[in-house]
RNA sequence: GCCCGAGUGGCGGAAUUGGUAUACGCGUUCGACUUAAAAUCGAAUGGUGAAAACCAUAUGGGUUCAAGUCCCAUCUCGGGCACCA
């Protein structure tokens, strides 16, 4: 007898789907669509993990599904593929990021086609590639051309050794991770993109959207809304008024204190000949004080400045300090401290010793203008990075800069022989010494030698599906007008970062005419990780990492390990990995193949009810993206096809439930039965036997079953008396019954004793 | 510290609107086939108990005819934010 042998299966219809084409999407005015995509990999040299699997066969699952109901489905794929490990593996052996990346991305490709995945491979896109980034560029000058890409002096950790402005997570106890010189904040030029313009748009439309409420509470949070009031408060002296921001307007007759932060602007103007040196010491510790270190040690520190304030309510004297528990990030950077109302200002004042006032409360308008703050600050976007988009910026020989022309796009990413940024901290790009002049309208200029962080160019990838060789615009107006927004976005990671900027931008070329809607995804699916069998994360270094190819290899094929993956719980919740599971799939997918390859069928349908209970319970699981579940009913299923017989039509629709998650077998069984693969309807009049078991209780405890007619449901008397009558019932009811409780829609009989 | 999410057999998990707790899978045990093993097929499987029955959804209360599900408090784990005035 012949057997399941899914590698063979599988290298059959890769081969069919290679050939034909069966994905490939075009836009059909009139037909409903359902465009669906992951969020796109980074194509490490690892190649794929179970992870990605799982996350893509969610959105294939879906992608098969609405197919076979008859929708015209877009489903794209792509690759993120700037970004520091490419660099990395560049600056150690010299290899051009452009050639890792190509051959990490053939191996991901070829990956992902023996996971037999519904996509149109042509409008594959990789972010690296110049037709792609030309037009990266391109959405940057849209911003810079309305001010929303803007240059701004502010403070970064840098290290003197190298030369090199490092992230918070690589300063480690105050020292570069490299080098371990102790680093230092810097003041420093960078380049931001304004998100903070559309805050409140962004909060206001969380609610809209159907996503999870965890990644809503996440962006609320990050994007952090506060309704307070700016307060003016003179300095005695003479100085400059100071601006302090504050929720709590009301509680100003308490205000006992003022302090800012180390890094506040105006901080020299408030010192005097006896404090000048206590407190610029205080702001240089201050600011070489690692994020790490703030977070871990929250002991109040703070000094005098030796000017003092007028609080305008009280008119009193109030002494103004420098603290560092005061961000200079957020609000003026300056607070009015009202230790009696105030946790913090509380601890600060018990420490220095400062006036603590209970205080009646004002009204909140009286001294102040309403003034709203947000968490959220502007998004820094220049990178001192080689394999990064570069910016389309030129500087004049005064240093002001200039927007590349658009004819002028791409700024192409210059070729040099090292990719180690040199010591003016600057990128590799800056070694491009021809590549750095350039001539805007006849003036000689140099280049931005910044690039973009990665996450720009995932800001409008999704747009660029729609028409991915576009060579006139970023993306075609009618493409997009059919295809999006997207219907189904699927990934777990990026909760605030990616999702929130990917909305930023949609609103804002939605605001400038060049998108038709203000939301970029509808629907977003956010699956939890796979974790090794120990439910510990799987890493390179635990020597824990299950290789999904390995899987397929060992012998179980694509078919298995994608079921398996839908099956392995909620799509929603982290898993762990179980090997012998894997196995319990495979033996599921194997009676299938029985079922249609070797079996003879059935002439009565005796398998009806539970055929069509089945495709009812699938097709409804799948809408509630209840994958393990909807794979659990298609072994019950078989289960009983097993045990009954089954017919020809027990098996086809078998064959099409099952084509989501096994779309290899699946295809295979169809082939053998000479059917299509349209998704199959059910009808509740199968769903109804003629005989219903009631459930009876005394006192909600299960005590008897009847079997009644199912027209007698809805007879409330005759099954109370049916109930009564029942041997079991009688043990109970002997001293009498107090009432009974019918529920027909449960099937339920509850008497109360 | 604050904000989310979760806690159910030996294990992963099911229970969709408050209505038969433990679907499905793994594991285990027994049986069939086999010289044997693997594979496959079939049966059993929450705990205690001979049985009747009783006890079980993190813990303690509450609401209800009826609670895994709702309410209050507590504990544990996971995630996010973290001096945001």
């Amino acid at each position: 007898m012949e057997r399941y042998e899914p590698l063979k299966i599988e290298q059959k219809w890769q081969k069919i789907w290679e050939e034909t084409k069966p994905f490939k999407a075009t836009e059909e005015p009139g037909k409903p669509k359902m465009m669906l995509a992951e969020m796109f990999p980074y194509p490490s040299g690892a190649g794929l993990h179970v992870g990605h699997v799982r996350n893509f066969t969610i959105v294939d699952v879906l992608t098969r599904f609405y197919t076979q109901q008859g929708l015209n489905v877009l489903r794209p794929f792509g690759y993120d593929t700037f970004g520091l490990p490419a660099e990395n593996y560049a600056i150690k052996t010299g290899t051009a990021p452009q050639d890792v990346t190509k051959t990490n991305i053939a191996n991901f490709r070829k990956q992902a086609k023996r996971l037999g995945y519904a996509i149109d491979w042509d409008r594959e896109i990789n972010t690296s590639d110049p037709e792609y980034y030309k037009w990266t560029q391109w959405c940057f000058l849209q911003l810079y051309k309305k001010g929303l890409a803007y240059q701004k002096e502010s403070y970064q950790w840098w290290c003197p050794e190298d030369q090199t402005v490092l992230a918070n997570e690589q300063v480690e106890n105050g020292k570069c991770w490299r080098c371990s010189h102790e680093v230092e904040k810097k003041k420093m030029k960078q380049w931001f993109f304004k998100i903070t313009e559309y805050a409140d748009e962004l909060l206001e439309e969380i609610d809209s959207l159907e996503w999870p409420e965890k990644i809503k509470t996440m962006q609320k949070n990050w994007i952090g809304r506060s309704v307070g009031a700016e307060i003016d408060f003179e300095v005695a002296g003479g100085a400059p008024h100071i601006t302090v921001f504050t929720t709590r307007p009301d509680t100003i007759y308490g205000a006992t204190f003022l302090v800012v932060a180390p890094e506040y602007t105006a901080l020299d103007s408030l010192l005097t000949d006896d404090t000048r040196e206590k407190v610029l010491d205080y702001k240089a510790t201050a600011l070489k004080k690692s994020e790490i270190e703030r977070q871990e040690n929250k002991e109040k520190t703070g000094v005098f400045t030796g000017s003092y304030a007028i609080n305008p309510a009280t008119k009193e004297k109030i002494p103004i300090w420098v603290a560092d528990y005061v961000l200079a990030g957020y609000g003026t950077g300056a607070i009015m401290a009202v230790p009696a109302m105030d946790d913090r200002d509380h601890e600060f004042a018990e420490k220095f010793d400062l006036p603590i006032v209970e205080t009646e409360l004002c009204d909140r308008d009286l001294f102040g203008t309403p003034k709203v703050t947000y968490r959220m600050r502007d998004w820094l976007i220049s990178r001192q990075r080689y394999w990064g988009c570069p910016i389309p910026i030129a500087y004049d020989k005064d240093g002001n800069p200039h927007p590349i022309p658009e004819d002028q796009l791409p700024v192409l990413i210059p070729e040099v022989d090292d990719y180690k940024p040199d010591n003016s901290g600057r990128s590799a790009l800056a070694k491009a010494k021809d590549w750095l002049k350039v001539t805007i309208n006849g003036e000689e200029m140099t280049r931005e030698t910044d690039t973009l962080d990665g996450y720009a160019c995932s800001s409008w990838y999704l747009w660029r599906y729609a028409s991915p060789h576009d060579i006139e615009a970023a993306w075609d107006q009618d493409a997009i007008k059919y295809w999006e927004p997207v219907d189904y976005y699927c990934g777990g990671d990026h909760a605030v970062a990616h999702l929130l900027y990917i909305r930023f931008w949609c609103k804002f070329f939605a605001d400038e005419g060049f998108l038709p809607f203000r939301e970029p995804i509808k629907r977003l699916l956010y699956n939890g990780y796979i974790n090794a069998p120990d439910g510990k994360k799987m890493s390179k270094s635990k020597g824990n990492v299950i290789d999904p190819l390995d899987v397929i290899n060992d012998g179980y094929g694509a078919d298995t390990l994608r079921t398996y993956e839908m099956f392995i719980g909620p799509y929603d919740m982290d898993a762990a990995w179980d090997p012998r599971s894997v196995g319990g799939v495979y033996r599921f997918l194997n009676r299938c193949w029985t079922l249609a390859f070797a079996t003879e069928y059935n002439r009565t349908d005796k398998t009806i009810n539970i055929r069509h209970k089945t495709i009812k319970k699938v097709t409804e699981d799948i809408h509630r993206y209840n994958f393990n579940t909807a794979v659990a009913a298609l072994m019950e299923y078989v289960n009983e096809l097993y045990k009954s017989g089954a017919t020809e039509e027990d098996v086809i629709a078998l064959a099409k439930l099952l084509k989501p998650f096994a779309p290899h077998l699946a295809s295979e069984m169809l082939e053998k039965l000479s059917a299509n693969d349209e998704w199959p309807q059910w009808d509740e009049k199968y769903l109804v036997s003629d005989t219903v078991e009631i459930v009876v209780q005394i006192n909600g405890k299960l005590r008897a079953k009847l079997t009644v007619n199912t027209d007698d449901l809805n007879d409330e008397k005759k099954i109370t008396d049916l109930a009564l009558a029942d041997e079991k019932v009688q043990k109970y009811t002997k001293s009498g019954i107090k009432k009974t409780i019918f529920v027909p829609k449960a099937k339920l009989l509850n008497i109360v004793i």
